[in-house]
DNA sequence: GTCTATAACTCGATAGAC
DNA sequence: GTCTATCGAGTTATAGAC
């Protein structure tokens, strides 16, 4: 499944320590599993990373990059709005659909110290969805789509993306498909998303 | 901000164990923390309930219970489309404003238990969103409403409900309001999802 | 039923040989 | 750099007095 062959031994630490934490999260995870997954002993983990803390920080900053500044990138383009629903959702899930445990674990850990992390994140700068709050306000008054509350919009916008993933197993359950059935509903939702909500609010 | 005196040691111990369980999460958990928010001694805990995993299966069930059976109420009544997509979504929301770190809480356990979940929460009934979807597909075959995919729509209900709950400190971030702001905007919320999803389908 | 004291154990971390 | 062995802190769980 995995090639190791040609890593070196902090890839290999990396690549264990992000399935563990991810799975089971920083207090569920053990240094001793990590080791295991990576074919390792337990001592080098602390050669390379002074202790379990430190590790877990490179992982979670990591995935925590990976989830939030995307949106960033994203949302303060230049696109008509239309266009940058479509591209949004589009990549955005795209994105997620290669790393589907990961908004969970985020999500998680932030939930435990959502005080220092925001700062680190985003430090003193303006809230990423801003511009996009703007230009739906500005087309909405404009009357070229219905009036409707711009941070509600983008509420739903991310909540449709995203918590397909966080509830995977919610939805597996109360619809009851398998992991091929639900990866191709992943698929689908990559156009379905923008359809969706341009609909909502086109007039 | 409680009353502790006409508790008696059982409820108080449940009581405890739910606040620190939800927010620590099963690993983060100590029995400590619990004995020390029910004001008791930790042997107490283990004469009540014979272990941690024990005590945390009591919370989890209830918390799951919470969740889920919820859905299948609503979702099995004889009610119109339109008039069912309402009182779901504002139900559901309204409910989970009252616990909002619950589905968080059980997603996350869920994922890190995922086979045994399933059987114990629905055995082999039939999955509670199956009467939705037909309902949804009989109307759209009708030609009453656009031509969309049930599950889809239901995935898309089922998010925008839950997600913000779990995307808090994500959605606070991004969007740079207060609790006391947040909390507004999940009180809307309760109407304008409806709304939305209905403006999406209606033709 | 409730408490104190402590046993039994898990796990992160370090020492030291190679 | 990598390993084995082990320490020591912190936790669950139990024994036993009241």
């Amino acid at each position: 499944m995995v090639k190791k062959k040609d890593q070196t031994t902090e890839e290999k630490i990396l690549a264990a320590a992000k399935q563990v934490f991810v799975k089971k999260g920083m207090t569920g995870a053990r240094m001793q599993d990590i080791a295991d997954t990576a074919g390792i002993n337990k001592a080098l983990l602390h050669y390379y990373f002074r202790s379990k803390e430190k590790l877990f920080e490179v992982i979670f900053k990591e995935a925590a990059t990976r989830l939030f500044p995307k949106i960033n990138e994203i949302l303060n383009s230049d696109l008509p709005l239309f266009d940058k629903i479509h591209q949004f959702t589009h990549d955005y899930v795209e994105m997620v659909i290669e790393t589907p445990y990961l908004p969970l674990f985020v999500l998680n850990e932030i939930n435990k110290q959502p005080h220092e992390f925001g700062k680190k994140m985003f430090g003193k700068n303006r809230p990423p969805v801003h511009k996009l709050a703007e230009q739906i306000e500005k087309e909405s008054k404009k009357g070229l789509i219905k009036s409707v509350s711009a941070p509600q919009l983008i509420i739903n916008m991310m909540s449709m993306c995203i918590f397909p993933f966080v509830g995977k197993p919610m939805i597996q359950l109360v619809m009851n498909i398998d992991d091929l059935q639900f990866r191709e509903m992943m698929e689908q939702r990559k156009k379905l998303i923008a359809d969706f909500i341009i609909a909502s609010i086109k007039k």
